[in-house]
DNA sequence: AGCTAACATTTGACAACTAAACTATCGCGG
DNA sequence: CCGCGATAGTTTAGTTGTCAAATGTTAGCT
């Protein structure tokens, strides 16, 4: 089939990851960037067709789902690694939603706390159920052992990035 | 001083991943994806600090280095995984800044193609060089026969994924 | 030729994202 | 108390990203 088809990135070559004679660290970084976007734009495909949510206001409610007590903004900030900036905007949609709400504490008005509504909190289960399926679907042909394997390597590779970011750091 | 700049991200605990009973395949995506935003948001910030250009750009023009005919614009999407509509955005601002050029093919008025400007060459090389570097820094910590494992068992994470896309993948 | 289906790219409306500037508070030392 | 420097969030400007619909173009059919 010559189908160009467009959608539905074609999965034979799909991006780059020319093996040749590159450095195993770059490979490996290219196929965790290609890797990662595949399975993102999936998730947040089904996210949208079948919840009308999207990705970032997932893993925003996810942290909110933990902490019945509700989170800071700037802890939401850390925990999501988004910048202050863009929370700011996700909380305003989500709580326009009527998925969260915003509540300032009397100690301190210079925060904003976010909590879920019963609603946010109904939605969220939901979609957890489902997201959760759809990782187990998309990754089925990976025996556990690999995905074990995976687990604790990616790890170190994490671990190794920290410690070697741009100046600053801190001790 | 007085540095505290942003932070930099905390260290200890960055992002969720809560170890928890959840799946392994749901922990997997978790930690893929909070290594990947953190690599990315490193590389990101040496790309404009060291050359003022952003990680889609350099995605783009990594592709058009390797084909010194130029790519159609639709072929430059499917291999940066960006949409359509997008690339379009990128190609006119790196057009803009001299970096690339668009031509229409005299036999199909309907496609373009972009190609590197001797300045979009050179430019591109320096950053690679540095790209790489940062990527052998980053990982420095990882020891070469983990990585291996992980561009491997990477691999079949990647197949598994693309097997298992919602509805539509050709046939 | 005239029609229509398939293509390639652009446009438009929004959400997400970053960095940097700005606003409001809090808290501590003088 | 007053002021000054941290803190917490919001705003602003600009890029990236998505999807869906619109524009042009080409090619096949009759």
């Amino acid at each position: 089939m010559a189908q160009a088809d467009n959608e539905t990135i074609d999965l034979e070559i799909i991006v780059q990851d020319t093996q040749e004679g590159k450095k195993p660290e770059l490979r490996l970084w290219l196929r965790m960037l290609s890797t990662t976007k595949l399975i993102s734009q999936e998730i947040r495909r089904r996210l949208r067709t079948e919840f009308g949510a999207t990705l970032p206001q997932f893993d925003l409610l996810a942290q909110l789902y933990r902490e019945k007590d509700g989170l800071r903004l700037g802890e939401l900030s850390k925990r999501t690694m988004v910048t202050n900036g863009n929370v700011t905007g996700l909380v305003e949609r989500l709580e326009g939603d009527g998925l969260i709400v915003r509540e300032t504490p009397h100690g301190d008005r210079r925060v904003t706390v976010a909590k879920l509504t019963r609603k946010g909190e109904d939605s969220f289960s939901a979609m957890a159920k489902a997201h959760e399926g759809w990782l187990r679907d998309m990754m089925a042909d990976v025996e556990p052992a690999a995905i074990k394997v995976l687990l604790d390597d990616m790890s170190l590779v994490k671990a190794s990035v920290s410690n070697h970011l741009s100046e600053g750091e801190s001790a």
